[in-house]
DNA sequence: CTGAAAGCGCTTACAG
DNA sequence: CTGAAAGCGCTTACAG
């Protein structure tokens, strides 16, 4: 009964056979009309066409796959894709694939590498024409695979050291340098960064930038201003906070990492009388209607989608030009909350 | 060159065949390791496990489907995946997705009906196993051909009249009852509603909510109070407000009905000496840190997904049973703004 | 416990 | 302009 039930469905859709039958023509005739390819009299054409509408036709793409070996899907590997700035990554690649006549899987690696990989695994056994991926920090070996089984891989937001491929990145360095310079304009010498884990690769870059916006401006360099460990729970952070204020020589400026740490930062702050100037990396929504505004080192996820999905559609109709890496600037938006003085 | 560099890579991705011929055992046997049938000697199931090591082998799911019918993967089709609730919403589903070995394509019909059948079909032509769908406020012919052609359909967030299909809901009315009393009970008795527009399902029952809770403590409807046709642009929304609170008779409290109208509202009200109480319905980032703090009712954004997806599986794995309608409860989150009294 | 044959729904390569 | 045959990589149904 139950089996039954199965196979009656599974026969439910119409076939090209069928639409052949229906329309008396050959199944190669359907295959054609379906196709778009030219060589079909108009009125056997007709026929098909109006076979497709009366049989509720729709080509099933997994059987043309197995054929010609693409599925016209591309798949997407991020941390977290309800995390707003992957979320707009994810929506402006969806955009892409559309306008190329391909779906978009999404899957969450939960920054884990075994999720990392068993998702790889199960995106290429659907065979997508090609992968996006927001790597991980940890080994790729099971990508390296993908790589030379000929699917194209583009990195997104991190690249991967010892893999060739295109990456898609935000000037990490110019952007921290962008924000920290705009503090010392504003007449700061003090200012603390709290920043994401050394081993994560854009952390490493913004510190980096933080480093020589001081150095440029010939400011001493001070490690207990420094606190890039913090952890990624807001208890760490506040305590941050506070040794980089609650002190003798405290910090007059605080230059927050990404903007997990910036909001965590700004709960840590409430309530505080006197609060430090302070301009975060990327951007958040509301940052606007917060009292003050908060000043941010703004990323393009959009923009940064669009680029890495181009560049893969690219790669998957056979271009083979060298790996290229892509560097999106990022911009400044003064609110408020960076243009405080001393 | 770029024909035979295609073919070429092709059949760079080993097959079953392949493996059986490495292994030395026929391609039945292969087939019987790999979908962890039972009835395999010890020695040719090593030495197929082996094979599939070395070679590299993955499974084509495309091809097997081909031949059972289970693609596994499913739909989801939102508006806006990037919007913060529908990219929760996609984030729980994809959860109960992998735990099903199922893979899940993201799309968004950006609320236009045209965009929603070019994504139902090419979902269709993927066979996908089923399909999740917040739908537009339009006609869904093309949805009712895919539930009787067998693909099983859940809709969330809100319902499609005269198709009969698994539903999951917020209780819109008994959210906006318990906004609106939260009003009431802070002393209010001029309360204004901006809303989205009426032929938005879920705007007329947060509509219908409101209305229930004034009748219930015996308050007076004023039309004059309700703005129902807020288009989704900032202007307007900001026209409403100023309608609400510059005159003789202004509302002393403000009910808006979704996050995007909440934050708009915030935006016109910032500055203004004078702050109405306000409640909103839906969670927002960072509604907690404003001054004061916004008062909300919030969805659960993650449960809903999570349970349309399990009524997915349900229906994939052949559940027969009737159709099931879901409403979640919402909850009220006092942060200050909607205990301002008069 | 094992395997040879047929077939899923298409496209490719070829013949007329 | 049209179609019959073979085959893509698997699973199903069956025979040993």
């Amino acid at each position: 009964m139950s089996i039954d039930e199965t196979s009656r469905k599974a026969r439910q859709r119409p076939t090209m056979k069928d639409v052949a039958a229906a329309a008396a023509v050959s199944l190669k005739t359907v295959s054609r009309v379906v196709n778009d390819e030219p060589g079909v009299r108009p009125d056997k054409q007709q026929a098909v066409e109006r076979a497709i509408v009366a049989l509720g036709f729709s080509r099933n793409y997994g059987a043309a796959m197995l054929r010609h070996g693409q599925s016209s899907s591309i798949g997407l590997i991020v941390e977290d894709s309800a995390e707003p700035f992957q979320a707009t990554l994810g929506r402006a690649i969806e955009r892409v694939a559309l306008e190329h006549d391909s779906l978009l899987f999404v899957a969450s690696s939960a920054g884990t590498s075994e999720r990392e990989r068993l998702l790889v695994q199960a995106l290429a056994s659907r065979r997508v024409d090609g992968l996006l991926v927001v790597p991980s920090n940890h080994p790729h070996d099971y990508l390296r695979i993908e790589i030379q089984s000929g699917v194209p891989v583009v990195f997104v937001d991190r690249p991967v050291p010892g893999i060739a491929a295109d990456t898609v990145l935000t000037d990490n360095v110019g952007g921290a340098i962008q924000a920290v310079r705009h503090l010392i304009d504003h007449g700061h010498r003090r200012i603390a960064i709290i920043a994401d884990l050394p081993d994560i690769f854009t952390a490493n870059e913004r510190f980096e930038g933080y480093q020589t916006a001081l150095r440029a401006a010939g400011l001493e360099y001070d490690p207990s201003l420094v606190f890039r460990n913090a952890p990624t729970d807001r208890d760490s952070i506040a305590e941050c906070v506070v040794r980089a204020l609650d002190r003798e020589d405290p910090a007059t400026a605080l230059f927050t990492g990404n903007s997990f740490i910036t909001v965590a930062t700004l709960r840590a702050l409430k309530g505080c009388s006197h609060r430090p100037a302070l301009v975060g990396f990327d951007d958040f929504e509301l940052a606007d209607l917060l009292t003050p505004g908060i000043s941010v080192v703004a990323q393009d996820a959009w923009s940064m989608g669009t680029h890495a999905a181009e560049l893969l559609f690219k790669r998957i109709h056979g271009d083979q030009s060298p790996t290229v890496q892509i560097r999106l600037a990022t911009a400044l938006i003064p609110r408020g909350s960076g243009e405080v003085g001393l």
